[in-house]
DNA sequence: CCAATATATTCCTTGACACGTATATTCCTT
DNA sequence: AAGGAATATACGTGTCAAGGAATATATTGG
């Protein structure tokens, strides 16, 4: 189990991330709020915190868990470059592209009407090749 | 097999998305590409395909792949809430953030030390918007 | 129709992991 | 120190999906 994605792909994973937004919480708040068995919580939250997504303070007998943000960082950074894909027409959002992926500074500008079909290779051949 | 998380946590699945950023691709290209055997890009294209990450037209006897947006614009979304955590103080960013989440205004932070400190939103929202 | 190319599907095996139950550990209170 | 509360770990089980090999289904040109 190495990748962010594949320890967000577990969707009380993502449940537990989900709380943890709002504040910090302990195991115990959590197992009330999602209803869930305290060694399924204690479980899942050992996955994250290996990950990198949680870490936690003692408190007492409980145990604090907040976010930490590198993992989501990185799971944003591969998204990024998927954006092109729908949003095109926003500068704040394009300059943020452009720092995440400076590659793409001399790619053709999209239009600004709304969704658009498709940005990338215009050239296509219709007719059957079998070469060499 | 229902999240766009779980159907991105395959790392071979990632790859292919990745390929198929650049341009589209035949089954074939991806297969010398990948160096993965034929069966087996086949067969991550239809879980590909039937969570609305891919379509494809067909050419010839190649069929044609290319990325749809829809399930990357899902997965910002959720990553969305997690943003607070760490981009606070670039403001194309924070505009893109506010458009995307605008529940964001200011709720307190956590303890001290940690990590890199964040100078917490003292922006204000530019246009509201609600997706999803 | 036949052969060739390109892609899809089926069957099978295996391993990873989520879940439940039980138990261990840690820390507080009295 | 004992008991209790909060959390962590260990173990056994079942499920599900990825991977491999073989085969089936197009699609095209001759």
């Amino acid at each position: 189990m190495q990748s962010a994605f594949e320890i967000v792909a577990e969707p009380n994973r993502r449940a537990i991330l989900g709380l943890l937004v709002g504040a910090e919480q302990s195991v115990g708040e959590i197992e009330r709020q999602l209803r869930m068995p305290q060694p399924m919580v204690s479980k899942h939250l050992r996955v994250l915190r290996d990950a990198g997504f949680v870490e936690s303070t003692v408190d007492a007998q409980r145990r604090l868990y907040r976010i930490k943000p590198e993992p989501f960082q990185e799971m944003d950074a591969w998204l990024s470059q998927f954006r092109r894909f729908w949003s095109a027409h926003v500068d704040a959002l394009e300059r943020h592209l452009d720092r995440m992926d400076p590659d793409r500074l001399n790619k053709d500008r999209m239009d600004p009407d709304g969704m658009k079909k498709d940005p990338s290779t215009p050239i296509k051949k219709k007719t059957a090749r079998r070469s060499k």
